[in-house]
RNA sequence: GCGGGUGUAGCUCAAUGGUAGAGCGUCAGCCUUCCAAGCUGAAUGUUGACGGUUCGAGUCCGUUCACCCGCUCCA
């Protein structure tokens, strides 16, 4: 090990004891725990809830209530987004058009190279005639073009010109596991990219109607909030007064049946999604995606994912996914987590899906999705333009809310041997759960009378944002100790000189300084420092 | 899906096949004038679950569930 590989090693937190002040303190609880639990999913607790929360809301006011925070698009006007709210259930047409359920219940076969998926029964092989050694090349079976491509392949790695005489087929469910990894896919140009066949369930299946049977009445959990909002693109364009360049924005759970969740939250089964569609012409789809990409960017930055921890990683062109647009960005925003490092997870991916999405729906649904755009076109004789029809383009910034949660908390987790609790979490003020505590330094000498109703006043004032604590019980020091490891940023204590001359302490959760402030100045002090 | 590891109180962990414990935390009371002080009490376990071996299983065996690590996978 280098001396460097090691240095990251150790400074490199630990998982288990983030897992284990999670479940202490009532952030993260295994689902179904007291039953044994269940493999992929997680509850949240008191503070993990209001944790959650803060970042959906944090999210939500930025991105809708704010428009991007107020920041200028690349056109110099504002941005305009609007939120909706779709069901976790649709028709299962949605999942056919948007290409998540093609084959569903058949072996598939992924090629690595690709990203192509072909239906394993679907795939035929051939090789040369009496010749069992070499590669083996892949083809779709009953079309022509992709046999004559897998030919001219085997001819060019045989160097010699064979025809249909000179090859032996086989179905490819037939190969061994040796033979596969000398398989050549339809589509690739390396050998061994193609997986093992295997069946492909990654959406949940349910019945509609109590007394529904599978086969007539199936329908899927979403896998993704997408989709709910590139259906009601069209009901958007005609209900409001929102013009291309706009977006459309929704939080809310999406369900993937994921062969191995791993790393606590990171994959879960069930998980939260914050996603924008933004919808532009395809003129200015570029530098759009700049635009998200950076700002996005920015965002986490802004609640206290800084510094190495956080990176912007552009995909290479051969990680790119289906509806994305070749030559046009995809990119990550990926966060160090203790279970990746060195390396990152996946927090948001900004992706150019091109009119990918408008058009598949717009074939299945067999709905015209185009906009008028009045802003464009040639003049008419008034000078007005006369108008363009177009299917927008999308860029869209989707963003895993849990996945967000847990690299908050990851961030947050600071273990510090000089302080009572052995570790705080330095949680972003603006995503505290708990927003300020109120404590009389001692239970007597009427300063509860004076801290009880200091906490109601702040409640009055903050309580939307997050808990107020109050907590006379106990010496000040474990008090102070309990608010570290649950991330309360601030403690107002009143003491007897509170009595004397209405002054508070103020016990800053990082540095452990302490000030005093006028009491009656406590609501303002807290509002300037949660940054309202 | 494969391989390895781990499951005992809320947390961290003990317990030679022979009465399930400690520390911390939690709660109540007293005390306490700024960072988990102290005192007195209290609650908390089908030892992940099911089955087997045994006079007797937290401990041995089998199955299963969950989590962690490494592969695989993650349109």
């Amino acid at each position: 090990m280098t001396a460097n590989a090691e240095q990251t090693e150790s400074s490199v937190k630990s998982m288990d004891d983030i897992m284990s002040l999670c479940k202490r303190r009532g952030f993260i609880y295994q689902a179904s725990e007291i039953y044994g639990g269940v493999n992929g999913f997680w509850d949240y607790g008191p503070l993990g809830a209001q944790l959650k929360k803060n970042l959906r809301d944090a999210w939500w006011t930025d991105v809708v209530m704010k428009g991007c925070d107020g920041q200028l698009g690349p056109d110099g006007k504002p941005v305009e987004i609007v939120p909706v709210d779709t069901s976790i259930i649709q028709n299962p047409k949605v999942w056919e058009a948007s290409g998540h359920v093609g084959g569903f219940n058949d072996p598939m076969v992924d090629c690595r190279e690709t990203k192509s998926r072909y239906r394993a029964d679907h795939l035929m092989c051939m090789g040369q005639k009496g010749d069992s050694t070499g590669q083996i090349y892949a083809f779709i079976e009953n079309d022509d073009k992709s046999f004559e491509t897998a030919l001219k392949k085997l001819s060019k790695y045989k160097k010699q010109d064979l025809t249909k005489d000179d090859i032996d087929l086989c179905p490819l469910t037939d190969l061994s596991v040796d033979e596969l990894a000398i398989t050549v896919g339809p589509d690739a140009k390396e050998v061994g990219t193609l997986t093992e066949p295997r069946a492909f369930n990654l959406m949940f299946k349910t019945v509609l109607g109590a007394t529904g049977n599978m086969e007539d009445n199936a329908a899927y959990l979403r896998p993704e909030t997408a989709q709910g909002i590139f259906i009601n693109f069209k009901n958007v364009v005609d209900t409001t007064r929102v013009s291309v360049p706009f977006g459309i924005a929704q939080t809310g759970k999406a369900f993937r049946n994921e062969v191995t969740p791993r790393n606590f939250t990171f994959r879960s089964r069930e998980f939260e999604q914050m996603e924008i569609e933004f919808f532009c012409h395809p003129d200015d789809s570029k530098a759009w995606y700049t635009f998200w990409r950076d700002w996005r960017m920015s965002w986490w930055q802004s609640l206290g994912l800084k510094g190495d921890n956080l990176i912007l990683r552009e995909h290479d062109q051969d990680e790119l996914a289906h509806y994305a647009k070749e030559g046009a960005g995809t990119s990550d925003i990926e966060y160090r987590f203790p279970f990746t490092a060195p390396g990152f997870g996946e927090l948001e991916g900004i992706a150019d899906r091109t009119n990918f999405d408008l058009a598949q729906h717009a074939e299945h649904a067999k709905t015209k999705l185009e906009y008028f755009d009045n802003t464009r076109g040639e003049l008419a004789k008034n000078g007005q333009p006369k108008g363009e029809r177009y299917l927008p383009h999308v860029i869209e910034p989707s963003a895993g809310l849990d996945r967000g949660v847990l690299a908050i908390l990851c961030e947050a987790y600071t273990p510090d041997p000089d302080r009572a609790s052995g570790v705080y979490m330095k949680f972003h003020p603006r995503l505290a759960p708990i927003k300020a505590a109120v404590f009389p330094l001692v239970k007597k000498d009427g300063m509860p009378e004076i801290a009880a109703p200091l906490a109601a006043d702040l409640r009055k004032r903050f309580g939307h944002l997050g808990t107020i604590e109050y907590d006379e019980k106990q010496s000040i020091g474990k008090r102070y100790a309990r608010m570290d490891e649950a991330g309360c940023p601030f403690c107002f204590t009143i003491d007897s000189d509170t009595l004397e001359d209405n002054t508070v302490t103020v016990r800053h959760r990082d540095t452990l300084d302490q000030e005093r402030i006028a009491i009656d100045k406590v609501p303002d002090y807290l509002a300037e420092k949660l940054a309202l």
